[in-house]
DNA sequence: CAAAAAAGTTTGACTACTCAAACTTTAATT
DNA sequence: AATTAAAGTTTGAGTAGTCAAACTTTTTTG
């Protein structure tokens, strides 16, 4: 079994690896985002390299193998079952649960998982609208597209928040933003780079580009 | 914070201590306990004296402190709490659940912690009849007695199985014996250092003094 | 009480993880 | 193309935890 620190590794280099538009990430980023230095960084990806759960040459990309992969994918799994049940059955803040469930996911044996999963009545998606993959490591990655790209007068309906950002998600809750909420875009203004949007009984709220592309969502 | 194998010492030295009729704990049984050599659990012995957790002179008793006791309690209190949860939530085996426990105990936080009580109700006992320590560390140790010290025509009620070990509570939830249950004693063989029990609906079961001594009753 | 057994300690070495700082390679800029 | 900045690597060192094995102290027992 993988520690908990290389799970941890394992799991930012998923997610480097999805945004970077070469598919691979790199040292610098890893290191920034698990909060070591560079060095650090370099010597576990050797280490990775070596066990077969990355594929990396010296001064060049970094990408998960297959067997790396998989690890990813179950992390994610234990990550979101475990947030669905935080804020479902003990109410914990829907902003707060990332931090949470960071330290959780590690200890959870894969029946606890299972019999947790099953209480939840295997939930699709976490309370962010994120997916959770299934026992055999499936996502299904729905195709939505980021509030960013709507144009004024359209409507759609929230269905994933893509940012594990305390702050951001206090400020999306706050403004109402959260998965399953019906929005109207106002106005979309491509010079400021901002949108207005509205949702129901709600006053209408500006929203940077920025901000926007983390909110996805799907036309109703 | 104690890190996860700290807070192990400090339970295994807790529960040491307590069976231990001078209080006091020896390195040999510390390090059985916790499957470690002598060696390292002496090393370990002095981090704790070091860090105030311990009172131990070189070869001679080891004893917690104030500081040390409080932190076996909080762990003792989160470990119960879970096993509370696992078993009647997830509906995870009654034997099971300690070693599924003693992952999860050190990834809790006050706050899920407390939600957690909160969400069983504040329970005061463990599936096992083990009492809950509450958040401030008392415990109310009910007065009861072992059923090995128990006379024949006896009528008494299981409060607590005192023993972790996962056979051993197979076998007890296989014989009925449950915290909960009632049981007549039906007759005393002290030459043959056993006793014969009778749960309601049960054929009578002999239980042997030691495996007598591990179920603790209240007289009915 | 002397010898043996048990309990406790010390030492040297190893893995996992980390940092700081020097260094090398690659990429970006002027 | 030459310089600089950024990214990546290496080295030396430190903490936490562990073992094996030699050693010392205490306890047990013949």
């Amino acid at each position: 079994m993988a520690t908990e620190t290389v799970e941890n590794y394992i799991k930012a280099l998923y997610a480097l690896c999805r945004e970077s538009p070469s598919g691979e990430a790199g040292v610098a980023r890893l290191a920034q985002e698990l909060g070591v230095t560079k060095g650090t960084a370099t010597s576990m990806i050797k280490r990775l390299s070596l066990a077969r759960l990355v594929k990396a040459e010296p001064y060049s990309g970094i990408a998960l193998t297959a067997k790396g992969n998989k690890i990813a994918l179950d992390v994610m799994r234990r990550h979101r079952v475990i947030e669905t049940f935080l804020v479902r059955i003990l109410k914990l803040d829907w902003a707060d649960v990332h931090e949470e469930a960071e330290r959780l996911e590690h200890a959870l044996s894969p029946r606890i998982l299972d019999r947790l999963d099953h209480f939840l009545g295997r939930p699709s998606t976490d309370p962010h609208g994120d997916p959770i993959p299934d026992a055999d490591g499936n996502v299904s990655e729905a195709r939505n597209k980021p509030l960013a790209k709507c144009r004024a007068r359209e409507r759609v309906c929230i269905v994933r928040i893509k940012d594990q950002n305390r702050a951001f998600l206090k400020f999306a809750a706050d403004s109402g933003f959260m998965p399953g909420v019906n929005l109207v875009v106002q106005s979309v203004s491509p010079q400021a780079a901002s949108l207005i949007v509205r949702a129901a009984r709600r006053k209408p709220v500006t929203l940077s580009q920025i901000a926007a592309a983390k909110i996805l969502v799907k036309v109703i």
